[in-house]
DNA sequence: TTAAATCATACTCATTAAGTGTAGATTTAA
DNA sequence: TTAAATCTACACTTAATGAGTATGATTTAA
């Protein structure tokens, strides 16, 4: 399941990325797409330590996208704020952690299911940007 | 993220399905598979309500497959475990859940997304059963 | 200098995850 | 019939995570 907190952070951005706007602060962001403004702000400048977004200090400062819409991918924001895709870790390509009980990771079945699973939802948020939500809309 | 929980109950039903031995009881489940033995007992019971395995009481008494290997579908057991498979419930087809901030469910964007996400995943999961996990070691 | 904005840290509060403990019920071989 | 091995139910614990809040500092344009 998708956290609430990776859910505002897609909303938050999918709408970013439809107004034409350079920036906007996060107040009116937290208006347009109902987040909680604090929280938002706390997903804002998590977006931004992993470069994101970019933001502006001060007055008619705010938020803007540090990358162009068709360069960010949707699997990369959810790993940002809800951690890797894989049902479990020893099938992540991109957080790989071995498993304690596992004897033969080569054979284990369950390893090979999930990496299955990991890469069919890769196929689909690695393979989408937020462009994508916004060019087109009947998607 | 998959819980411990569903982990060990694929653990403990691969291990069941790969045992030719009609019956099992939760104690050599529990070494052999590695699970925590009260643990494994609550999630035998879950599995049993569900109509997955069934048990037999009494000495000689223990857990089998309540069907056979190649008619419990994956996606089944960790929907009974750990709920949905969707990232967010407005996506899922067995438990869905209209969001409370919706306001255009058939245009937004996170859903369409998401609906994609939960049938990348259900395409490995509700295809694949139990057999095949122990039929085709290599998968 | 002041108002509006971001930035940083720390805190709360409820829920879930991951088990453990205790007590009792059922079965069946001996 | 009884002891051993099991299942069954329910309550409890302990730690982590989720979903936010609060406070205060800093920046910047006017």
């Amino acid at each position: 399941m998708l956290s609430m907190k990776a859910k505002y952070a897609l909303k938050a951005l999918i709408h970013m990325a439809q107004m034409d706007k350079p920036m906007l602060p996060s107040k009116q962001i937290a208006e347009a797409a109902d987040i909680p403004q604090k929280f938002l702000d706390n997903i804002l400048q998590e977006l931004r330590q992993n470069g994101i977004v970019d933001s502006k200090r001060g007055i008619f400062g705010g938020y803007f996208l540090a990358k162009k819409a068709s360069e960010i991918f949707l699997g990369d924001i959810i790993r940002i704020i809800d951690g890797p895709l894989a049902p479990i870790r020893c099938a992540s390509l991109t957080a790989y952690q071995k498993c304690e009980d596992c004897r033969d990771e080569a054979a284990c079945q369950l390893r090979h299911l999930m990496l299955d699973v990991r890469n069919a939802m890769s196929g689909v948020l690695d393979k989408r940007c937020l462009q994508d939500l916004v060019a087109n809309p009947s998607l």
